[in-house]
DNA sequence: TATTTTAGCTTGAACAAACAATCAACTTAA
DNA sequence: TTAAGTTGATTGTTTGTTCAAGCTAAAATA
């Protein structure tokens, strides 16, 4: 598990005034694994839906905390089939030249009109 | 998983002159799961351990191949968590704009040098 | 002020569900 | 009559989550 992904959920936690075992109810989740999650103890990165809950109770965007999580959207999974010939080339370059990353992620951000 | 996948390593195999008993067997998995994942009748994507040993022994490129079956390359897990702000941009933009996801791969692809 | 609640949190062990692969039985073509 | 391939049922493994037990600090109570 992702180190800050503990450290976001905490926080945005506490911001929004509940206590573990009260997010976990609204989760339907044991407040154990919660604090787990807070703590990155879990071993593994939770389910997407359950992901997905917490970013929607506590106001976290919710593809951005799947993939802090270290998992893929679901309905991404499609995008990397369809582009398999050069998704290898894509991944590798922004690994191996983080500038490269930057600059295509920016170019990306940049042209998002929100 | 993929509809091209099952295809893809069919062929590859039978380009090698394999049976499927004989494939299977230098791969160390069952050959019934061979015919599975050759018929896309395996309900979830093999271990990439497996994706790997089928693309080594079939000359596939190992990542594209682990990309086709829906999968991403462990190692590029932490390519997401450290973009993770930015990458659902990107997947979006791709997937909405196949333009765009062209140009960008594309781009890429050029700038390799092999 | 010492003592007992209580509210919040953590952790290892146990368990359950989801996922990945095999087994047993069959079909077909050669 | 065997070599190749398919399929449903079953099993094994990994992943995801809960359970049982306990810790700590701050309030309440004596």
């Amino acid at each position: 598990m992702s180190e800050d992904f503990g450290k976001l959920i905490r926080q945005a936690r506490k911001i929004k005034g509940y206590s573990q075992r009260e997010l976990a109810k609204i989760l339907k989740i044991d407040f154990t694994y919660l604090s787990k999650l807070e703590n990155n103890r879990a071993d593994y990165a939770p389910k997407e839906d359950v992901i997905r809950g917490l970013a929607r109770n506590l106001d976290i965007d919710e593809e951005e905390l799947i993939y802090l999580a270290g998992r893929i959207p679901h309905q991404e999974e499609e995008l990397l089939k369809q582009h398999y010939k050069s998704m290898p080339a894509l991944f590798r370059r922004m690994r191996e030249n983080p500038e490269f990353a930057k600059q295509v992620l920016q170019e990306v951000a940049n042209t998002e009109e929100k």
